[in-house]
RNA sequence: GCGGCUGUAGUCUAGCGGUUAGGACUGAAGCUUCCCAAGCUUUAAGCCCGGGUUCGAAUCCCGGCAGCCGCACCA
């Protein structure tokens, strides 16, 4: 298909366009339009549907903006940039540590000085033309912007909202009564200052996401309802292998998925992909390969639609080890750990120093306290053996003689232990799905398009129209508007040009199905239904047309807690 | 960021240095008992932006912006 085409429509009919369009336009800056911004509202509705409401995720809301601390410690502040050189003679710019390849174990974790200096003393000259090259300049991916006035802290547009609920993880532990598996989402905008914003949807530089990042203790990664699932097949392309379908139990059970819990993500990103109306013979789950998975994670799978720019990433699940959690713990020092209680409660035994207050009472009276707190957290190794031990109070040093203390052996009740967390993420990208949704509902048949849209994320429900806009019979079509709206179901009055123009135009934007009012209904008050993908008409009583559009809108949607795909 | 191609109403397009930039579809108003983009009347809407060449620029040149394709990039 074109996408071009779609692009049309999509500005014709409002859905979507560039942003900014009347001061030229700004690369990597979409409009949504009420079709839109509706389309991408259900879609957002029915992915909350399933994390929040079936799996129990804990919705966070976090700030777009975040302190550089935060991305100090997720090391997007170091490598969510390139280094870059540029040809002094043929202007080309090429990546700097992939020129210094071979000369260093890691190029991309040097400096910009290190790096130019390595290439310099291997006479590195530019690839296209031999000429010579600028020295690396660092480009990162994340937009800055001063935080406040006169002495500003610097701040960042979040990249992915995924740190809010990294450095959240006591709260979402805490709020889910201390249990593992817990989870947390977030859907939000996210920014990236891409060099060369592309293909519409698909390459923006400020997007939507919607992610969930689950906790689960490191030795136990899998989910309640995954018993329920696991003979479901998953189009599968593993690292080095071809496509072909997989249940989940075989694929964990060979190896090819790395645990139950990933699997079951996998399978639910199927299920929400499907349930919204992707083709299912046009996606995969593929694996990324160990060098291009990022280093922290153990495995990873990007869901993936064909659509016209061939295959492109929606979703990425992604197992990312404790990196994350221990990151934030390691960088803000807070206690960023998950406490699990052993079946009997353990004992300790180790060994200690003991003051002995006796002797120390006589020797420095009021001080002993402070002093004796001191010198108990000192280690074994550090007094045994000693005559005399220095001991820093306040501004004080006292010395302490060894008599004033003993080496001890304690024994010391273990309730359990604590652990830093490991995380899966599912990452899922809403333009680009919206964009994939609308490509694989996309039909034509000669000129006449229509949108095939499920009825959970159609824009529109039902297109209302009289069939002349006289005669009484407009009334009655805004009154059964009316009634609609009032039901909750969005639906859209239309008395305007020939009935079949007004078909034509509710199946180019997806509409499941019209209600149409006509002589008829004047005398028995029936109304007739129309289904957008047979076209075929029946006839339904007046009072009924609430609930017969729901039932048409559900027909072309799953059922709600339908697991089957 | 580099190279190639491209930019005319909401959409698709004619134009090739010289009248008032033409058409189709769409949109709006109206007529027509009108169930699948029907017909008729009326109507709105355009040369991406900025410089230059020229008596005269949508047209030629330069720069910018945007789009498409390729390269690069996509933690």
């Amino acid at each position: 298909m074109d996408s071009q085409e779609l692009l049309s429509l999509c500005r014709r009919r409002g859905f979507l366009w560039p942003a900014y369009d009347i001061y030229g336009g700004f690369a990597g800056f979409y409009d949504y339009g009420p079709l839109g911004a509706a389309l991408k509202s259900n879609i957002e509705e029915h992915w909350r549907r399933l994390y929040v409401h079936e799996e129990g995720f804990q919705e966070l809301v976090c700030p777009l903006i975040a302190p550089e601390p935060v991305f100090e410690a997720s090391g997007h502040l170091d490598a969510f940039a390139d280094m870059y050189v540029e040809c002094e003679g043929c202007g080309e710019t090429h990546r700097a540590d992939h020129l210094a390849a071979g000369m260093h174990d890691n190029p991309a974790s040097l400096s910009e000085e290190e790096l130019g200096k390595l290439l310099g003393d291997n006479g590195v000259k530019c690839p296209s033309c031999g000429g010579a090259l600028t020295p690396p300049r660092r480009f990162n991916l994340m937009f800055k912007t001063p935080v406040g006035a006169g002495s500003a802290k610097p701040g960042y547009l979040r990249p992915e909202t995924a740190q809010g609920m990294f450095v959240n993880f006591s709260q979402v532990y805490r709020y889910g009564r201390e249990k593992l598996p817990v989870g947390a989402v977030q859907i939000g905008r996210a920014f990236r200052n891409e060099i060369s914003p592309r293909q519409g949807l698909l390459r923006l530089r400020e997007f939507s996401l919607m992610e969930a990042e689950v906790f689960f203790h490191p030795e136990r990664k899998t989910w309640p309802r995954y018993d329920r699932v696991k003979d479901e097949k998953l189009p599968l392309l593993p690292d080095g292998g071809s496509v072909g379908e997989m249940s989940l139990s075989d694929a964990v059970g060979k190896g090819v998925i790395a645990n139950e819990a990933l699997a079951y993500f996998i399978w639910l990103t199927l299920r929400f992909a499907s349930e919204i109306g992707l083709d299912r013979r046009r996606v995969r789950f593929r694996q990324h390969a160990r060098d291009e998975m990022a280093h922290y994670a153990s495995d990873c799978w990007d869901f993936e639609a064909e659509t016209g720019y061939g295959w492109v990433e929606l979703v990425g699940v992604a197992d990312r080890g404790c990196y994350d959690v221990q990151a934030h713990l390691r960088h803000s020092g807070a206690d960023l750990t998950a406490f699990e209680p052993f079946d009997e409660p353990r004992e300790a035994t180790e060994e200690v120093v003991r003051p002995r207050f006796d002797v120390m009472g006589k020797l420095f009276k009021g001080r002993t306290k402070a002093i004796a707190e001191e010198l108990s957290k000192l280690s074994p190794e550090e007094v045994r053996g000693t005559e005399e031990v220095g001991v820093v109070v306040g501004d004080e040093v006292f010395k302490v003689p060894s008599s004033c203390f003993e080496v001890a052996s304690a024994t010391r009740k273990v309730a359990g232990e604590k652990f830093v967390p490991h995380v899966i993420e599912p990452a899922y990208g809403v333009d680009r799905i919206l964009y994939c949704l609308l490509e694989h509902a996309y039909r034509k048949d000669g000129d006449y398009v229509t949108l095939s849209l499920k009825g959970s994320v159609a824009p529109i429900k039902a297109g209302v129209f009289p069939l002349m806009a006289r005669d009484g019979l407009d009334g009655v079509a805004m009154e059964i508007r009316e009634t609609l709206a009032v039901a909750g179901i969005a639906a859209y009055f239309d008395d305007a040009g020939s009935i079949g123009r007004r078909y034509a135009r509710m199946d180019e934007v997806g509409t499941p199905c019209c209600v149409t009012i006509d002589y008829q209904t004047k005398e028995d008050g029936t109304v007739t239904l129309r289904d957008r993908d047979t076209k075929e008409q029946k006839r339904v009583e007046g009072e009924r047309v609430a609930a017969a559009v729901a039932e048409a809108v559900a027909r072309s949607s799953p059922a709600a807690s339908g697991g089957g795909m």
